[in-house]
Order: C-alpha cells, then sequence, then structure tokens
DNA sequence: GATCGAACTGCCCATTGTCAAGTTCGACGT
DNA sequence: ACGTCGAACTTGACAATGGGCAGTTCGATC
C-alpha cells in the first residue's frame, strides 16, 4: 500500500522506512504513542525485529521521524488550506484557513498529531524535526501579522496565544477523547470547529482593549 | 518526605497510598507519564515493589487514582478562583475566574495536568475518576450559561469549545514545552495569560454574530 | 490470643532495546 | 559478464526491566 514503486524481494524491498512510519501510526491509533515499540513496527512491517536500526538509528530516531513527518503534514495541509482561498481572500479568510488546514490535519493524522506533541519521546536536537516543526507556527504568525499589523508586541503575542491555543486545545481534546458531549456526533464537531474559528478570528480581528475585565 | 506523620515502623507506615501519588507526581515531572512505573513508584516511598497492590490494585488503578485526584485538584483550583471573586463580580468577571484557576491549576500540578488527559493509561470505567473528571467542565459550563443565557444551542456550543479549548490548549503546550518563545519567560507568561482570559470573555460575552467569516 | 489486612520477599514470565555477527541483494568498476 | 563492495536485512543472544502472583511475616484490633 503506497510502498514506492522500488524493490520488492526478500531483502531490500524499498519502502521500509515508510512501512515503519505506517506501522507507527497503527499503533499510536490502536493503543497510544507509548505503546509504540521497536518490534511491534518491525512486525506490523513484516520485517525482521531489528531491521529498523538501518534507518532510524534507534527508537527516539524513529519517534522523531514520525514527528517531522507530522510537522511537515501539517504545514502542508494549512498551506493547502490557504491556497485553496480565492485570490481576493482577505487576511481574515486567510487567518481562519490556517485553523481549518490545522483542525483538518489533526483530523486526517490524529496518529501523527498524538506524538508531535509528546516532548519526552523525541529527539528536540535533531535538525530534520527543528525544521519540520518550526514551520506551522510560522505560517499562522504570518497570518495574524497580515490581519493585525498595528498590535503591539503584547497585544500580537495574546492574539497568537489565543489562534494557537483555541485551535490546538481544540484538536487534543478531540484526539484524546476529551470533552463529552460538546462535539459527538461527527457532524456538531464539524459544526463547532466552524463556529469556534469564527469566533478566534473575530477576537484576533478586534481592535486592542487592554485590560478587559 | 512530606509523608503525614504517622507511623514509621517498617509495615503500615499509614501514608503509604498518598506517598504513592507523589511518586507518581515526580516521575511524571522528570520523565513523563510513561516512565511512572509501580516499581519505581514503591521505590520512591521506600517500600517494596508490589506494596501498591492492596491500595490501587495495579498500575491502571494507581494511574487513575492519580487522575481522579487531579479532577478534584482542578476543580477545587477554580472554585478557589471563584471564592476569592468579590461578592459583587459579574458573570464576566467568573467566567474569567474558573480561566484563572485552570491555569493556576496546570502550573501547580503539570504532572497531574499531564496525566489527567493521557486516555490509554486511565480506566475511565472507574466511578472515582468518573465523578472527579466531570466537575470542572460543569463549573464552566455553570459560569458561561450565567455569562449568555441568551445563546442558542449551537452559540453555547461554540463558545465552551473556545473556552475550553484556548485554556486548555495554552496549559498543554505551556507543560509539553512547546509554544516557543511566546511564554518564554516566566513573568510573560503570566501576562499573556491574562490577556488571554480577557480575550476569551471579551469573544464569549460579544453577541451571537453568525457566519462571521 | 486469634484474626485480618498491610506489607515483604522471592519468583516467574513476558517484553524490549541494542549489539554482534552472518547473509543477501543491488550496484559498480573493469 | 564477473568479481567485489557496501548497504539492507536476518538471526541470535544478552541484559534490563517490569507486572503480577504466591507464600510469608508483621502489627493492630477485637
Amino acid at each position: 500500500m503506497s510502498v514506492t514503486p522500488k524493490a520488492k524481494g526478500r531483502h531490500h524491498h524499498g519502502a521500509l522506512r515508510d512501512a515503519l512510519l505506517a506501522a507507527v501510526a497503527e499503533i499510536v491509533l490502536e493503543a497510544g504513542p507509548e505503546a509504540v515499540t521497536l518490534r511491534e513496527c518491525a512486525r506490523r512491517a513484516g520485517v525482521s525485529h531489528s531491521a529498523a536500526a538501518p534507518h532510524f538509528g534507534d527508537k527516539r530516531g524513529l519517534l522523531t521521524a514520525f514527528a517531522a513527518e507530522g510537522g511537515r503534514r501539517l504545514a502542508a495541509a494549512m498551506e493547502a488550506a490557504l491556497a485553496a482561498l480565492p485570490e481576493a481572500a482577505g487576511a481574515a479568510e486567510r487567518l481562519a484557513a490556517t485553523g481549518r488546514g490545522y483542525i483538518a490535519f489533526a483530523r486526517a493524522n490524529p496518529a501523527h498529531f498524538r506524538l508531535m506533541f509528546r516532548a519526552e519521546l523525541i529527539d528536540r536536537a535533531d535538525p530534520a524535526w527543528q525544521e519540520a516543526a518550526g514551520q506551522p507556527f510560522m505560517l499562522l504568525s504570518e497570518a495574524m501579522a497580515a490581519l493585525a499589523p498595528a498590535l503591539d508586541a503584547r497585544a500580537r503575542r495574546a492574539r497568537l496565544a489565543l489562534a494557537w491555543a483555541a485551535v490546538h486545545g481544540f484538536c487534543t481534546l478531540r484526539a484524546e477523547g476529551a470533552g463529552g458531549d460538546l462535539w459527538k456526533p461527527e457532524a456538531r464537531a464539524a459544526e463547532v470547529a466552524e463556529d469556534l474559528i469564527a469566533l478566534i478570528v473575530a477576537a484576533c480581528a478586534a481592535p486592542a482593549s487592554h485590560g478587559a475585565s
């Protein structure tokens, strides 16, 4: 499935890297990120237990690569949502699009999403991960700057925090199964997501009002 | 350390339950929730490796009890923030207080906070956990209902989602070490938290504006 | 003094990560 | 076409760790 069209003999099956990453996703979905083991991944990929070493080094390397892939997909989802906008879309629409892309990514790649933010499992010194992990925030930051260019640093930080935290929190609660009946039927979840984004964008576009107690 | 001053003989040291829960908190802080093991907890509590069984049954029972304790503390923090308000506090102030309590809890009990939302580690069928986990949401829900009583069901869901997700996401990102420089110095984090809450309350108090694209 | 729960010791079994060889395959130079 | 080389993969083993289960011992309470 989705193996790059290369070899498929007993050895060198060519897509082991992708197969192992796919196995990680499976396991995360079934039993959570802490249940991922090198051996189980190898088992699901149909290879022997230490076949991952040439590709990822050790376990942390595998998880880090998986997280980096997640970062790339997240950025791609956000960019896709932006690209799907009409040319004339305003800054508010663009900020909303980043949020929709974020939510779409989390829904389409729950395993990546859940693993990406597990600090203990990832080697943050990995350059590939650092680059992948930095992109999404930059996209959000740019969209925000376009929407509210006149804000001072403090107000901008507050709005970045609101937009990011709200969307991220929504995805997290949903992925982790919390949230009770708030977004129980799937259709309702989409509705809530849309309204949530509208509220965020409206709040971010509003003029600064310090001390709005 | 921090054992309630009771017995200290070889057996029945009287506060084993609390000592084990404290050990869980320590381990979570040092190495993350997945590093918690029954044996290590027992080690830190100064008891033998299977001393936890009479109190918690198995590992899942220990983690579930820990999560339930977290739920209780979270509700207590929110209630404390509400109680600290002046009598004349309005609905907006009360909603803000629940958010402050939530954030204060996450900051004061990072270990509990990180473990509470790890679905795979917890036995959701446990009645004690169910009760403890339900309280915080009820407090938020009440505060929201008082602030915006005239909203229809959909608009109320959106605002609940915004308030909860934003505060929760903020705490999550902070606890997990994400967020780059947004809330790097501690003083700045408090500033961002305060502004964030102000934005949330303002957005929740605003009149419904469907389709605010 | 008997009883019951709490806690201890010892043990078994399963699992895992990692290393150290072998083995096979594809590629490359001649 | 053929030999060689290196990387991908395999098998096997090792040490560590962890969870859980007896059976036992201790201490308090009745």
